[in-house]
DNA sequence: CTGTTAGCGCCTTCAG
DNA sequence: CTGAAGGCGCTAACAG
């Protein structure tokens, strides 16, 4: 309840002094400042931060912007950078959209963020051009985590590679008939994971010489009923597949449920990989490249900042991903 | 960047009349509420939210505390509150507190949500009377999920009919060394629902005549790896236990590797139910207590709305749970 | 129904 | 190194 006014007449100062000292700005003598503090601390004094977003422009705020909190890969990434930004004093605010397979959903609006965040950190969102412009016209900084438009700031894997680590795992263990769970039906835009892991899984199998067929490629619109039916679908068109890669441990826990349903053996009957390094892969026996959700959290949050501040920040940080092989996969029976 | 004035001069009125008109005062004329908003929306103006919160106190957002936002239960209430949230024009500021099983974790300080929130909503942690006090303090609503003092708005299940549940179920299968994975070690609060279960399963072995042994619990931490070493330990303290009831369904997934572990089959030789209804849980064949989590988040949203408004609420909102019967429950082998 | 006038609480030049 | 004063953009009485 004690303001600036009340800190300052305790200290016998003025207003400004007492902003100056509290904020370590330079030009206050060390005694003076200690007296502040010592009264702005007395007194209980806590800046109104409505009050000095107003003068300063600035939020302390980092705006989050993201399709799913309850994910493993969306959930992760957002705990990382959330404790990132708290340990730094920034708040986070999040925002979610809904994305579902029919309807559109709804536009990312930079009105509601607009002189409310410092910075925007997009967590998997795939926006159009229309949208990203419109970020951009908010003239604040922002950053891409999972995936991002080559002009932007982007934290993420080498999703080409990482499709093609899986795939090429299924081939090396000797399948030929290797199918392929991708994420979205329609891409709004052109960076989107599912479809550079589905480049790799093509890229890979093109290597071996075996026949790409549009027919092995299903949406299983990255959870697990999808992957499932996905997978059920995938199997009735061509019944000689012996392994699935999914492009995340949510449809690859999916596939696996598929796979129960039509009483076939994993990994005897049908191999699955999966993509994320999920926590409960392990519970699942699942094969899966993995990739540190949290960390790339982090670290999208530290650039946001550094860009926050003015310093200059790579354009792009690429992930490791490691391939964790467990039950789920293995060689595919003699036919 | 158009600022009240550029409306009110387009439009030929005053600020004050801007102001009510895209508000949606009474006491502004039809005609004149329809020129503002043509030139409001004409020239893309949109309040500056930090000058509105200096002005009326108020600022659209919603603190949200919780321990983790990666795990089911967390995830799904932060998803559904904010959506609630959102539908209605409301943020929701994020704050996560670091829980360790040894040191302890950081306070919650009320100073960070000060003139930063509208209200505040506390979800899954367990806080001491000192800091609800302190949120109290804050003079704004307050509501809480999962788990909350008895004086406080909140919304949960009944901890001890859900304990109760899972651990009648095992008995009725037959079970009669039924071992406990709970939540925590040391309570800082009275109302903790691992503390709820407990008393739930003691209960429930109370009412079949069966004895109730110390030995029989052991602390998982609600995470997997905490419910694997708890089930491990369990397992080398009772080796007579068949049947485990797991306060969460990650530590239940925890009890399954634990059982893989030590080569038990499941169910045959060791049942284990959780709590949760994870999504995760119909791919692990886990039999579990479920909640719906989503929902919650987004009632308590809502009730909290309603106090910021100044509507009363009900004190109590509790939830159903639902025993859903999968693999990893069954009789015990015939000793 | 509408305009005028003070603030809301802090920051930031500009003097001194 | 410190203080005075104006302003950030909007809202809330109070007149009219």
């Amino acid at each position: 309840m004690a303001g600036i006014e009340d800190v300052a007449r305790a200290a016998g100062v003025s207003t400004a002094t007492v902003s100056r000292a509290l904020r370590g700005l330079p030009n206050v003598s060390d005694a003076t400042r200690r007296r502040v503090l010592a009264e702005a601390t007395r007194l209980g004094y806590v800046p109104t931060p409505s009050a000095s977003s107003l003068a300063t422009g600035r939020t302390r705020t980092i705006g989050l912007l993201t399709p799913w909190v309850s994910r493993w890969f969306f959930a992760n990434v957002i705990e990382g950078a959330e404790r990132a930004l708290r340990d730094v004093g920034y708040d986070v605010l999040l925002h979610t959209f809904v994305v579902r397979r029919d309807e559109p959903r709804r536009r990312v609006d930079p009105d509601v963020l607009r002189h409310r965040v410092d910075g925007t950190l997009v967590v998997g969102l795939p926006l159009d051009d229309d949208e990203v412009r419109s970020l951009v016209g908010l003239d604040r900084p922002l950053a891409f985590v999972g995936s991002g438009p080559d002009d932007q700031v982007t934290v993420r894997l080498d999703d080409v590679a990482t499709g093609y680590a899986a795939t090429r795992h299924l081939l090396d263990l000797g399948h030929r008939v290797v199918g392929h769970v991708t994420g979205v039906p329609d891409l709004v835009s052109s960076w989107s994971p599912p479809a550079e892991r589905s480049l790799g899984y093509v890229r890979a199998l093109a290597e071996a010489g075996v026949d790409v067929d549009r027919e092995l490629e299903a949406n299983g619109d990255f959870d697990v009923e999808g992957g499932r039916a996905s997978t059920a679908e995938l199997l009735r068109r061509r019944p000689d597949v012996t392994a699935v890669f999914a492009a995340s441990d949510e449809m690859a826990m999916g596939a696996l449920l598929a796979a129960r349903d039509l009483g076939l053996r994993v990994p005897e009957d049908l191999s699955v990989v999966g993509v994320d390094g999920h926590d409960l892969g392990e519970v699942a026996g699942l094969t899966t490249v993995a990739q540190d959700a949290y960390q790339q959290g982090a670290d999208a949050a530290l650039l946001l900042l550094e860009m926050v501040n003015g310093a200059p920040v790579p354009q792009r940080l690429t992930y490791p991903t490691e391939l964790v092989r467990r039950r789920s996969t293995g060689p595919p029976r003699a036919s």
